[in-house]
DNA sequence: GAGTTTGAAACT
DNA sequence: CAGTTTCAAACTC
């Protein structure tokens, strides 16, 4: 037990989890209609985050919609008012058994008349639901275990157990900053931002027990004594409500029965009410919702001659959430049944937090990972380190529990800022007594704060091996609450790529038994696959592939210029290819959403790799594919921040203030925004300064990396040289600029004197193509490009540069107050409607002295002409224009070796052209053949840098067909028009 | 490289 | 939302 507190706390940057322990769940009474007051209003906060998120709008963050247990505070009780004895309370869910009386003070448990304990499933939210802002929803993890019956309740440091009736066991951890003690955790309950935390209770769960003081009778109520905060008087009697008696025999896929008796605080609810609130003295709400898509971990089948609902965690949906949130008096349970259940008590406040999906619809993959089981709901992406025992022992216990070792296993979520990080510890538990039988899954969500996290372990059957799984919510914190039946390729995309952590420290420990996912690893978004499948971009990429070989012959500084875009665009097209050449099914246009970069877990175990593999996910709803690129800066728990996705930052530079082609910003930007957010919002003093401690020593390790590496030095503030991928893009950057055709740049590195070209293209690569210059907004304001783009500044000659790891805090705080200023500051300005659209600059020029000819304007930097968004003045940047939007159509020009600018006529004529020759058939039988070749090497399983390269020179070899193809056309025509002049 | 111009971002 | 200020890039010399 204590042994698992220690663990977190080794975790570095993720502050372990402040055990939820009794007294957090405990309130005096007394305060009840204020109490209730609070309650309401933070469901109601909670319901309209869910409901609009603003913030991550520009995040295309998706809403969180189902219901969870959120720990909406993550303050912490002092334990010096508390009586000792509440620390060592266990919370037991009874499904079954109605009528269950409360317990008063030291009371422990009523048993139900049919205990039923279904399962638990602990979402995590960075955001505190008091902001509307994006509502993520870091993981929905639904762990089903089997309790040992009779077991013993206890606290771990960082854990407290809830018991199921049936001896099942639920591990909730606080996520407080960096205190494992509860003096610390005390300071930090102050912080009003703290992450969210959510529990889904499946549906049956009648009553709810808090071991020694409290418990929930099927009939809603619970009373038991409440643990003053500090300085309060305890042993205040708590009460829960909202509880529903289940149906005898009740299953977990079983349809609850309705609750009857809403306790005397409850207020009636509308029928079905689903949700199941637990407010904890120190003020922290849990929400119990039922959440459609859970994701299983460690699945088995229930313990031999227990019935399957009751031995065994069941994935059933379960409506109805635990919300911890501030002070209230209250400990409320509500639990709907979807179904058909009658009308549960729901308090006003409680009423507004159901909103539960339909569960059932999600399919689940089931990802194994060093003999370990992960059933994941189709919408996520569970991706286990290969080597559970890799590398970092971080994970140690040292103590009771015995889990002396730990292996790490990164846990990827689709869906909002998507990974997790799970730890799998081996619990010796059992043998300590407690009834938890072997394995115990804990999950943090390290978003927002690192701090913040909780973790929930839940019992697992006890036929399985002892095994603790805790799950870290990633920095990118935002992990969006799975939703089955919603759940689509584009969503999960989109969810992910709201959240753009950027860095993770995790550390893989050596033991399988342990699988902790820590909020250390680097995150990294990529683009979606469906970025890739998009004929747009796919065409697009291929025009300013061409367009890149024609006008390296260009001087004039016009052509200059539209050799940078058009450069960009070939750089972020390949990156995107290379990046997102995932899921290239899904044809449908992702949209907006689709371009959100995700989130990949930089698994430290493998060193200095990026691997291209697939989540082991089968389920048909789940996201495709994603590709992890993965660096590891080296030692265990190393943080280390990676760039672009992998990809090379070089040509990634972006386009003054915003430009992004029609590429989404994603590409150029290596951090999660949205994580970031949600990180700062979450994240209180002791967070930050711990955070910024182990940023500053990931830093160090990273340097230190990349000196014994033969890397220069980063200059001045800015970060060393971020570790790029040894992949293409950045050759065909470098290649490009030096004006060689296309498809002799994408030609794989030939050995021998070759390499040396192939490394002069990596070199080239690594060196972003703009530098800011900023002196007076330290580079965390929209006026710097590098922030605006969400990238660190690197190589830059600004001033008091605080875009760095160095000032991470600074920096999310920027980037949340640049959200808060505009929610869409960080998307990107210059989309196209529809696929195929012409590119548009979505909030238009407000040019008065340029004629909207220069770059300043940004229309005309972006190469597109001003539309009546504008609110230019004396607008001279006409649709018509030649040199407006045009080069994007000149590649093919180019491949015909003409080196004279194109005029008009030559320009529509290219136009044509490349339309007569870049037909989408012909771009997506480009695609299909680079897919092709991935499917081909993952089936083989071949390394990722193969894969890669393959692709690439798939990429290059279609192009040049279709340049070499476009040239014998012209010149056949050409002949022809000549023929026809003459005659 | 210094100074000016420009327009987006930030602020009021 | 409009006006003003601040800012950094683009531009000019």
């Amino acid at each position: 037990m204590d042994t698992s507190g220690g663990n977190l706390d080794s975790l570095d940057d993720n502050t372990p989890l402040p055990e939820l322990s009794f007294e957090d769940l405990l309130e005096p009474t007394e305060d009840k209609s204020p109490q209730h007051m609070d309650i309401d209003a933070l469901d109601s906060e909670d319901e309209d985050a869910s409901g609009h998120d603003m913030a991550n709008d520009s995040l295309h963050t998706p809403q969180f919609k189902k219901s969870t247990i959120q720990i909406l505070e993550n303050k912490r009780l002092s334990t010096s008012g508390v009586a000792p004895v509440l620390k060592t309370h266990a919370i037991k869910v009874v499904t079954s058994g109605t009528g269950l009386s409360s317990l008063g003070g030291t009371g422990t448990l009523t048993t139900p008349v049919k205990p039923q304990i279904t399962d638990v499933k602990i979402l995590n939210k960075l955001k505190p639901i008091s902001t509307s802002s994006s509502s993520s929803i870091t993981s929905n993890v639904k762990i089903v275990t089997t309790a040992t019956p009779g077991g013993v309740t206890k606290t771990l440091n960082n854990l407290t157990q809830i018991k199921t009736p049936d001896g099942r066991i639920l591990y909730v951890q606080k996520s407080t900053p960096g205190t494992s003690t509860p003096a610390k955790a005390a300071t930090v309950a102050a912080s009003p931002t703290s992450g969210i935390r959510r529990l889904v209770a499946p549906p049956n769960i009648q009553k709810a027990m808090l071991s020694k003081n409290v418990t929930i009778a099927g009939a809603g109520l619970v009373k038991a004594a409440v643990p003053v905060k500090t300085g309060a008087t305890s042993s205040v009697p708590i009460t829960l409500k909202g509880i529903t008696p289940l149906v005898a025999g009740g299953g977990v896929g079983g349809k609850p029965a309705p609750t009857t008796s809403p306790t005397s605080n409850a207020v009636a609810a509308a029928p079905s009410t689903k949700i199941h609130v637990v407010r904890t003295a120190d003020g922290k709400i849990i929400k119990i919702n039922q959440t459609s898509s859970p994701v299983l971990l460690n699945a088995k089948p229930p313990v031999a001659g227990v019935t399957p609902s009751t031995t065994s965690v069941a994935i059933s949906p379960t409506k109805g959430s635990v919300v911890l949130g501030k002070s209230v008096g209250q400990v409320e349970f509500k639990t709907g049944t979807p179904a058909a259940t009658p009308v549960k008590q729901a308090t006003a406040t409680t009423g507004t937090v159901s909103s539960a999906t339909s569960p059932g619809t999600s399919g689940k993959m089931l990802v194994q990972s060093g003999g370990k089981q992960i059933l994941v709901s189709s919408k996520n992406i569970i991706k286990l380190s290969p080597k559970p025992g890799a590398t970092s022992s971080i994970t140690n216990t040292p103590g009771g529990q015995g889990v002396s070792t730990s292996g790490l296993h990164a846990v990827q979520l689709s869906g909002k800022g998507g990974v997790q990080y799970v730890r799998v510890l081996t619990s010796n538990k059992g043998a300590a007594g407690t009834t938890a039988a072997g394995t115990s899954v804990t999950t943090t969500s390290a978003a927002g704060t690192s701090a913040s996290a909780s973790t929930a372990a839940v019992p697992v059957p006890r036929a399985l091996p002892g095994h603790r799984i805790t799950v870290v919510r990633s920095q990118a914190g935002v992990v969006t609450a799975t939703s089955p039946s919603t759940s689509k390729a584009t969503t999960a995309a989109s969810a992910v790529s709201a959240a753009p952590a950027q860095r993770a420290n995790h550390a893989v420990s050596s033991n399988s038994n342990k699988i902790i996912m820590r909020s250390l690893g680097s995150i990294v978004p990529l683009p979606s696959m469906q970025t890739l499948v998009s004929k747009r971009a796919l065409g697009a990429s291929t025009n300013a592939a061409t367009k890149s070989a024609s006008s390296s012959s260009g001087a004039s500084g016009q052509q200059e210029s539209s050799r940078k875009h058009r450069l960009t665009d070939l750089n972020m097209q390949l990156k995107n290819l290379a990046a997102s050449s995932g899921d290239a099914s899904d044809s449908s246009d992702p949209g907006p959403e689709a371009k959100k970069p995700r989130f990949v877990i930089m698994q430290q175990g493998s060193q200095q790799q990026r691997s291209l593999t697939p989540s082991s996910n089968t389920s048909p709803n789940a996201p495709k594919k994603i590709y992890n690129f993965m660096k590891t800066t080296g030692t265990n728990g190393v943080k280390y921040m990676i760039c672009n996705s992998g990809v090379p930052q070089a040509s990634t530079s972006s386009m003054r203030r915003g430009y992004t082609g029609y590429v989404d910003n994603k590409l150029r930007r290596p951090l999660s925004i949205a994580s970031q957010q949600a990180r700062f919002k979450q994240m209180t003093p002791q967070q930050q300064a711990k955070h910024l401690q182990l940023q500053a020593q990931a830093k160090q390790r990273i340097r230190q990396q990349q000196l014994q590496s033969a890397g220069g030095p980063g200059k001045g503030n800015t970060l060393p040289t971020l570790p790029t991928l040894p992949t293409k893009p950045p050759q065909v950057t470098k290649a490009a600029a030096s004006g060689k055709p296309l498809f002799d740049i994408l030609k794989p590195p030939s050995t021998g004197a070759g390499s040396g070209a192939a490394a002069d293209a990596l070199a080239g690569m690594t060196s972003r193509r703009k530098h800011c210059n900023c002196s007076k907004s330290q580079c965390l304001k929209l006026y710097c490009d590098c922030f605006a783009n969400g990238e660190f500044c690197q190589d830059c000659t600004c001033k008091d540069c605080f875009n760095n790891l160095d000032y991470e805090v600074e920096r999310e705080r920027a980037i949340r107050s640049c959200l808060d200023r505009n929610p869409s500051a960080f998307k990107p300005k210059i989309t196209a409607p529809n696929s195929g659209d012409m590119r548009l600059h979505n909030k238009g020029c407000n040019c008065k002295r340029s004629g909207c000819l220069k770059n300043y304007c940004e229309c005309y930097e972006a190469k597109i002409p001003c539309t009546s968004i504008c609110k230019c003045v004396g607008c001279r940047n006409m649709e018509d224009r030649p040199d407006v939007d045009m080069d994007s159509l000149d590649g093919l020009y180019g491949a015909k070796s003409t080196r004279r600018v194109p005029d008009e006529s030559d320009k529509h004529t290219l136009k044509n052209r490349s339309k007569m020759y870049l037909t989408d058939d012909v771009i997506e039988a480009t695609i299909m053949c680079m897919i092709s070749r991935i499917v081909m090497h993952e089936k083989q399983g071949m390394p990722v840098e193969d894969t890669e390269r393959e692709v690439m020179e798939e990429l290059g070899e279609s192009l040049n067909q279709i340049i070499l193809f476009a040239r014998e056309k012209s010149d056949t025509t050409a002949y022809v028009d000549e023929s026809n002049a003459a005659s």
